[in-house]
DNA sequence: GTTCGCTCACTTTTT
DNA sequence: GTGAGCGAAC
């Protein structure tokens, strides 16, 4: 990974201009030099692919004309088809040459959406059905019959991490290193690309930036201050939301609905709009929303370009298909009319961000769009058991509007999902956590175990509960890595450094840290700035030389800019990654953070560090910038066993043994401002994220919900889901209470104030003496005695789960190097002393957070 | 210009 | 319970 960035930063600098596309295909002809692996769709590295021939010229390539694969052979999916039919006897003879390995073990209907190249294809893919493996391996396909060259393929992602997976996935399959895939990458990535190459028809430079949402926000404001409307009335935030909807929707300042004009700013956004993308044209740059919305117009404007598209692109691939928005559809169409070849993957039942402008009925509609279109489904699920399936197959039944799939697998029944009454969320949380402490006795490992819940603020309670029981988890999702706040402002001190016209980012850090240069200052830099139509710092650079500011802004302003100078002056000679330490520490950046008291001061200065760290793999400051700007995320290291702990959400696409859902009550979940602003959209949606989380479970799913749960510091009750009664009681086992309230809401008034009526779970059943008296745990206990893993790995027989109730048995050795009056940190809680010692459990009095009990492995001496 | 304390609101979140 | 945003006090 590292190394393939390395040569990122050296084959395309960002502002450097990149060859014509067409008049001399870069991606074809020398320079032939490194092989790049990289991720980063952005460059266009040589491809080496067989065939591939640097020296023919794009349009001399051989090309076959597309091959009729009768589908009618194929149409019940009961047996295996024969590869061979319908392929042109040169194929054959290519085929049978090099025996395509990578269609074994693919089943019928995988088969076909792989086989079936020509023409539009939507293939429908459940959950755990192998979407990817039919991605990657159509993908294969399409290279290993010479059907198209590496980069004749377009393959749309949303994610840098589905981009990632399947370039790794489809080099693994063609043998060795994928070289090429050019246009492999996520909708954004696909589109700066396309952007960067005709920037001067959408009225950019091709080295434009790209503005994440601080900046943008910040734009807005100025745009909203320079419009003389009150920006505290109208927040830019909401300006932000506003116009990232319409770029969502295809929408320029031109074509606003008049209605929606309203909205905003007294009848103004719509101009607002209108003079924010004049700022963002004048500062060249684009936000997000433009990467996709400018290639639109850029293509209906000059359809000589998009021709060019056309005749480039064979084939078409788009991964959760469900997911795109009306840009991202309209962008698809226009690309698509050069070739029928369009593949779509997706799931209907998973579409899960309509709020942020996915549209369902781009998947619902595609065989209108594409006329002619094969449908595939992928039903034949690897990952979950019978109950499992069957109880998510029962609860997605309940929506309207679906294509319909009935996923079913081979694999047995299994267990039954678990449905667990508590009294509150804190019992919930004990719960959780005393049943993974006997996964974890019986061997289980915490890798294979998550928690999701529907939204974050759910976390807390169940971390405090891991973190008093000494369990190792993680929380996957929350602020990524760029999106921290010390990252950004490094960032923009790296980026100003570089790019003196990057007003946004000089903004950022002009008084960070502090350095006595307030809002009136910076107004006061800004007025002559514009006045002159020069970049904000060599406004700076000209206003201290005259007593317009403040004695001491006038002193910092000038340390400041000559700081930023004398960098500048260094990028050439000095190692980037020396040079951004000399940056952060003569700029008071680290001491900044040095001298901070907070809990979370050493994660940042640590988050520097590795921020440096991480700079080492690209050749220059140009390349790292470029990388940061388009994507957003680090690739996470497996550090160790623990638990996940996530949104469900964040859970799409991933899939553990076991997964707890805590949380199913009415307002939570479904929550109640998805009824309330989308009414029976927002039920159904919510719906579809059940049932995301339930089939994330391999082998067992256990469902909780509580009677009271503290919501913005206050206990409120709550009734159970109408999804938990949703689940098909066929496929549920009731767990027994764990405490004397659990399950026995109906004395609390939940069952007779139950709007979804009477509820299978009002009735109280005996307790158990203990969780692990329960059936479902005995169950559970002899599957795990099994001498054969379920995925047949090697079977060491485990152990049964230890029974012991009450005492913890200690994870590490039973003294602990603290004891009581040590002063100690905690990533979390910040600095405590140890007030009681218990073996290798403390209990702290923390300085911010209040006496908590944690074990000592958690903490370290201050 | 900076800091402190008050009020208010409060899903989900990629690029 | 917590963090953002605002106004008043320093």
């Amino acid at each position: 990974m590292s190394a393939n960035r390395k040569s990122n930063g050296k084959t395309t600098p960002p502002g450097e201009p990149v060859g014509d596309l067409f008049g001399m295909p870069e991606d074809d002809a020398p320079p032939f030099d490194l092989p790049d692996l990289s991720s980063n769709t952005d460059t266009a590295p040589p491809s080496d692919f067989p065939g591939d021939q640097p020296n023919v010229p794009f349009d001399d390539r051989p090309y076959e004309p597309p091959t009729d694969i009768p589908t009618s052979g194929y149409d019940d999916g009961a047996t295996d088809p024969e590869p061979e039919q319908g392929l042109s006897i040169s194929q054959r003879a290519t085929l049978a040459r090099a025996p395509a390995q990578y269609l074994e073990g693919l089943n019928p209907e995988q088969r076909k959406a792989v086989e079936t190249l020509e023409g539009p294809v939507l293939v429908l893919a459940g959950a755990g059905t192998g979407k990817t493996r039919v991605l990657t391996t159509r993908i294969a396909h399409i290279l290993a019959t010479g059907k198209a060259y590496p980069s004749q393929i377009l393959a749309v992602t949303f994610t840098n991490k589905a981009a990632r997976e399947m370039k790794l996935r489809i080099g693994n399959l063609v043998g060795g290193a994928v070289e090429g895939m050019p246009w492999l990458g996520t909708f954004h990535a696909i589109g700066v690309r396309i952007l960067r190459r005709h920037a001067e028809l959408a009225g950019l430079k091709s080295g434009f930036t790209i503005l994440d949402t601080d900046d943008q926000v910040r734009l807005m404001k100025q745009v909203i201050e320079a419009a003389n409307l009150d920006k505290d009335r109208w927040p830019a935030r909401q300006l932000a939301d506003l116009v990232d909807g319409w770029k969502n929707r295809g929408i320029t300042p031109e074509t606003v609905p008049p209605s929606e004009a309203s909205q905003f700013g007294a009848g103004k956004a719509r101009d607002l709009y209108a003079a924010y993308q004049k700022r963002l044209k004048e500062l060249n740059a684009c936000d997000f929303g433009d990467l996709l919305l400018e290639c639109l117009t850029l293509f209906r404007k000059h359809p000589d370009i998009l021709a060019d598209y056309h005749r480039r692109f064979r084939y078409i691939l788009v991964d959760e298909y469900q997911d795109t928005n009306i840009v991202q559809y309209l962008w698809l169409r226009l690309l698509s009319q050069g070739s029928p070849n369009v593949c779509c993957v997706g799931d209907d039942d998973q579409s899960i961000y309509g709020w942020r402008g996915a549209e369902v009925d781009n998947i619902l509609r595609f065989d209108k769009d594409f006329p002619g279109a094969t449908v595939i489904r992928l039903e034949r699920n690897y990952r979950s058991t019978g109950h499992i399936l069957a109880a998510a197959a029962g609860l997605i039944q309940k929506n309207k509007g679906r294509l319909g799939k009935t996923l079913f697998t081979d694999d047995s029944l299994g267990e039954k999902i678990e449905v667990r009454g508590v009294w509150d969320d804190e019992e919930e949380a004990r719960n959780i956590g005393d049943d993974i402490e006997n996964l974890q006795r019986a061997k289980h490992p915490l890798n294979e175990i998550a928690v999701l819940v529907r939204k974050s603020s759910q976390m807390r309670v169940v971390e405090d509960r891991f973190i008093t029981l000494g369990l190792p988890y993680r929380v996957i999702g929350g602020p990524r890595f760029y999106e921290r706040q010390e990252i950004k402002d490094a960032i923009a001190y790296l980026d100003i450094t570089l790019n003196a016209a990057n007003d946004l980012k000089f903004e950022r850090i002009i008084n960070v840290p502090k350095r006595g240069i307030g809002d009136a200052s910076v107004k006061r830099v800004r007025a002559l700035a514009t006045a002159q139509r020069i970049p904000l710092l060599y406004g700076a650079r000209k206003i201290v030389e005259t007593n317009e500011l403040p004695a001491k802004a006038r002193r910092s302003l000038t340390e400041l800019v000559a700081n930023i100078e004398r960098w500048r002056a260094q990028i050439e000679t000095m190692k980037h990654t020396e040079l951004a330490e000399l940056i952060l520490d003569e700029s008071g950046y680290t001491a900044m953070w040095q001298n901070d008291k907070s809990p979370q001061a050493q994660t940042r200065l640590e988050n520097l560090k590795e921020l440096v760290r991480f700079m080492h793999d690209f050749e220059n400051l140009q390349g790292f910038l470029e990388h940061v700007s388009l994507v957003m995320d680090t690739v996470q290291g497996n550090d160790g066993d623990r638990v996940s702990l996530m949104t469900m959400h964040a859970a799409k696409g991933l899939e553990f043994e076991i997964v707890f859902l805590p949380g199913w009550e009415e307002g939570l979940f479904p929550h109640q401002r998805s009824l309330d602003e989308s009414g029976t959209e927002g039920l159904e949606e919510e719906r579809r994220l059940a049932y995301v989380g339930l089939t994330r479970a391999k082998r067992l799913g256990k469902v909780s919900f509580a009677q009271n749960r503290r919501t913005h510091g206050l206990y409120q009750s709550a009734i159970p889901s109408r999804f938990v009664d949703e689940l098909p009681i066929a496929h549920v086992e009731v767990a027994e209470p764990t405490s004397p309230f659990g399950g026995a809401y109906q004395n609390f008034g939940g069952a007779n104030t139950n709007p979804y009526g009477k509820s299978r779970f009002d009735t109280t059943k005996p307790a158990f003496q203990s969780t692990y008296d329960t059936p479902g745990w005995q169950r559970a206990k002899d599957r795990w005695n099994r001498t054969e893993d379920d995925d047949g790995k090697k079977s060491a027989k485990r152990k049964p789960p230890a029974t012991i109730e009450g005492e913890l048995v200690a994870h590490s050795s039973g003294s602990s190097a603290y004891s009581v009056g040590d002063r100690v940190f905690h990533n979390k809680f910040g600095y405590g002393s140890v007030t009681a010692a218990d073996g290798n459990k403390l209990t702290i009095e923390f300085e911010k957070a209040g006496q908590k009990k944690v074990v000592d492995s958690f903490i370290k001496k201050a």
